[in-house]
DNA sequence: TTGAAAGCGCTAACAA
DNA sequence: TTGTTAGCGCTTTCAA
């Protein structure tokens, strides 16, 4: 049977048992008083002729979309990572459970028309922000809408629900074993500062440092280092400068500098270590395979995707809720 | 402003201008006869008050959703690969330009119930598969369902509107040109034959060497490789067989038949020669960099969502429509 | 426990 | 060129 062509209303069903519409839309949502016997032949009716409710008529009646707002940057440098997809997943889940569906919404840094059309066109309940940036106009954009919305990952705006994983305390974790391990000397080369998450790690880092007494060398800190040629050079500068480990804020940023040390052939771990505050299979795969901190992409959609349908309910939310993470220990710091 | 609030509606323009709805309707959208004084009154007014109209009651009226749906595979193995993503951005540029908002179903391999969900509550106008399986249950519905919807890469079952890159092509270039560089005996490692593209690049490999009079031995050639296990003992047993070249049918059996080339220290392309069907950043940077086929999904994305416009609008297409592909030579079969 | 009727905001015959 | 009217399919007061 075409499904396409179904075209069964409520007034239908209504018609057909000799009730009203108002009966039958009763019976279907649960809502009100209804007897027993009613309901049970309104459902069997409907399960019988396969009936399905028309979500535009509920939703203009209700003033409701039954979809959420998934909205990632557009940039293709995002695109290469698996990190939003995986992250979908888990927003998708949840989503099906409450039988919402996904409206995708892509954002650049500086244009957020595509949004601005969503929301302004009232076709969604919700929006999950998958990235901010710092001075984030979409987070702007979603706090003046007055919709319900959740960030994954942390912005510096006050009175935005937010999600993460406990960079901090991982990044923290991680420097802190790695000299505890007898690293003596030891760079960061990391990402945009532009992205709330590197400044997130840098202070990490940077507090892993503190908590073994080491002071750290601002020499030694390279930010901002968004493409291969500037990791390169600060792998070069590191190691003209005697390090005996270096730290990369992300995998992209570390298999750049990995490519820069098999050319040089320099040797991980004898000549130099090193470790990377975000994995993936590139590292994993590599030989040696690379020390690095390791989060559930996925783990952190449902659960933002959780808190967003509590807001839309309605409900109180915690303002910020933090994720767990792992730290694997691999060859490269060997 | 707080744009959720936004609560003006065509009535209320019609009342402050005092003239019908139906006039204000068509001023908006385009259709009918207006006068151009009335028309210039009513877009002043909405663009002053800034008006949105509700696509609620819009769709309900004209039975439009202004949404498409893209569909994706749920597998974790899919989303390690930008494919789908560029592909996306391609979907979500030509979607923009007319309107139109992209609702994501993910689809597992048994199970399409987040698909059946979405067309059976008429949440879409129209969708596009972005991947399909011999046999795809997905295409079955969809077919089924009535639904105007294209495929991305290729289906064996008739009847459906499809786009692909010209992998059958692009195979058969490539093996031609390896052979006409020298190499003697050559094997190919390949993923699923569930899915159709694996068959494609199949069969162009062997057509490529057809055109060059090699026969193939079929023992060369290594199939349904899904894990990186399978790809490491077909790379063993073809080194043993003698071959000076191996090429792998996407880039994520090419990193693996790379992984272990690395450990056994097997030196590229003195010992064995290396060659992709698939790019990626991942062989891009690999020392030395991998021979590969480029495509480009943006590209394919854009191409099948126009394709499926036309078809919104009732518009005939052609039956099937095959974009082109580029040729990358690296240091790895040199 | 059930029903009648009014609306959600917009479009589309049909008339004027 | 413009307006009247009747829906699209569902929810929700208010009465019965």
């Amino acid at each position: 049977m075409a499904v396409g062509q179904n075209n069964i209303t409520i007034a239908d069903v209504a018609d057909a048992l000799n009730i009203s519409k108002t009966t039958v839309s009763r019976a279907i949502s649960g809502k009100g008083r209804i007897g027993n016997e009613t309901r049970k032949r309104v459902m069997d009716y409907i399960e019988e002729h396969n009936y399905v409710p028309n979500p535009m008529a509920k939703g203009l009646a209700q003033s409701r979309t039954y979809n959420i707002c998934w909205i990632i940057p557009a940039d293709s440098a995002a695109s290469e990572l698996p990190f939003f997809q995986r992250c979908m997943m888990g927003v998708a889940d949840v989503a099906g459970v409450h039988n919402y569906d996904i409206l995708l919404s892509m954002v650049y840094e500086n244009d957020i028309t595509q949004l601005e059309r969503i929301i302004s066109n009232k076709k969604v309940d919700g929006a999950i922000l998958g990235r901010t940036l710092i001075n984030d106009p979409s987070v702007k954009y979603l706090k003046e809408s007055g919709l319900p919305f959740v960030v994954v990952g942390s912005t510096e705006m006050d009175g935005v629900t937010q999600i993460d994983n406990d960079h901090m305390r991982a990044c923290k974790e991680l420097t802190s074993i790695l000299v505890m391990k007898g690293v003596k000397k030891i760079a960061l080369i990391g990402g945009s500062m532009n992205h709330v998450v590197n400044r997130t790690r840098r202070d990490g880092f940077l507090l892993g440092l503190k908590e073994q007494g080491v002071k750290p060398d601002e020499k030694l800190i390279y930010l901002n280092c968004d493409e291969a040629g500037s990791t390169e050079r600060a792998v070069e500068d590191a190691l003209r400068a005697g390090v005996d480990c270096i730290v990369c804020m992300d995998d992209g940023i570390c298999s750049n500098a990995l490519a820069k040390l098999k050319k040089d052939e320099i040797d991980i771990p004898s000549r130099v270590k090193l470790a990377s505050f975000y994995n993936s299979m590139i590292l994993e795969n590599n030989q040696p395979a690379i020390t690095t901190l390791s989060y559930d992409p996925k783990e952190l959609g449902s659960a933002s995707c959780k808190m967003l349908f509590d807001m839309i309910e309605g409900q109180e939310v915690a303002n910020r809720m933090l994720l767990g993470y792992e730290v694997l220990l691999k060859n490269s710091t060997m």
